[in-house]
DNA sequence: ATCAAACTTAGACCGAGTCCAACAAGCGAA
DNA sequence: TTCGCTTGTTGGACTCGGTCTAAGTTTGAT
């Protein structure tokens, strides 16, 4: 997976919502706006220093605090020890692997939840579904 | 909130989950047993120090963990940085203040959550729901 | 060309959590 | 009892994710 994005599509998905492109907020879009992987913040950093050694720890962390006030990013708060980064902004579900502690998305639709916004006491801004558990072997 | 244990109580409780009941597993108990704050490991450590100051960071560590793989405790990876504690073993939902991050259990009950055994490829161990929002004004 | 605002950098710093080597306590066997 | 093994505890060093800061660079408006 993690289909390459065509360098003007990014810079038009920063501009487009009120994100500077500089060269080194597109180092980092390029990388975490394709992939699949859910990485934490520092594995964005180990990830884009490979290919851009200069790209400081310090402009990693601020530039995904940026794309996530912006909408680019949803931060998770599934994984042990620290927080993760997914692309996807749509609403869905997730599933933590046991054995890899990978996250994976679950579409909406495939999980029916009732009844949240009926909570009393309780103004909803977004709930999902965490699934805990192992890959069934094939 | 947060009921006092009796000392005899809490003995029973580790004994019957194989635990040795030693004194500093004790000091620990009386509090993250008791309590309903979903505290961090390093909140319990500093909770517990104020009446054990001799309680070292590593014991109390090592006993959260010791906690949870006996089942008195579940680990929770909801918070922003770090791991809390919930004595409250049964299965529950939770909510998530935005404004406060405090966490709160919700009730089993309070919502309906459908076909999520019927997942194709995943082996579910468990599954919850994760409310975010903020308390209605009363 | 100038200047302020926005951005980036390296490195110091912080706090949560783990690791380790040494010490203490608990407990069964003789 | 004492011996010796296992279990538990300690504190300090260490790691690691993440933040902060002060200084330098780039950008865009004028």
């Amino acid at each position: 997976m993690s289909r390459r994005i065509p360098h003007a599509e990014l810079v038009d998905r920063l501009v487009r919502n009120d994100i500077r492109p500089s060269a080194q907020r597109l180092a980092i879009a390029e990388y975490v706006l394709a992939t699949d992987e859910h990485p934490t913040a520092d594995q964005v950093f180990r990830k884009v220093t490979e290919r851009h050694p200069a790209v400081s720890r310090a402009t990693v962390y601020n530039t995904l605090q940026t794309f996530v006030s912006k909408g680019l990013l949803r931060a998770l708060v599934l994984s042990e020890g620290s927080v993760a980064y997914d692309p996807n902004t749509e609403r869905h579900h997730h599933f933590v692997d046991d054995e890899t502690g990978a996250i994976e998305d679950i579409p909406w639709s495939a999980i029916k939840v009732g009844r949240v916004d009926q909570l009393p006491e309780i103004d909803v801004r977004e709930f999902s579904v965490v699934v805990r558990g192992r890959r069934r072997a094939e």
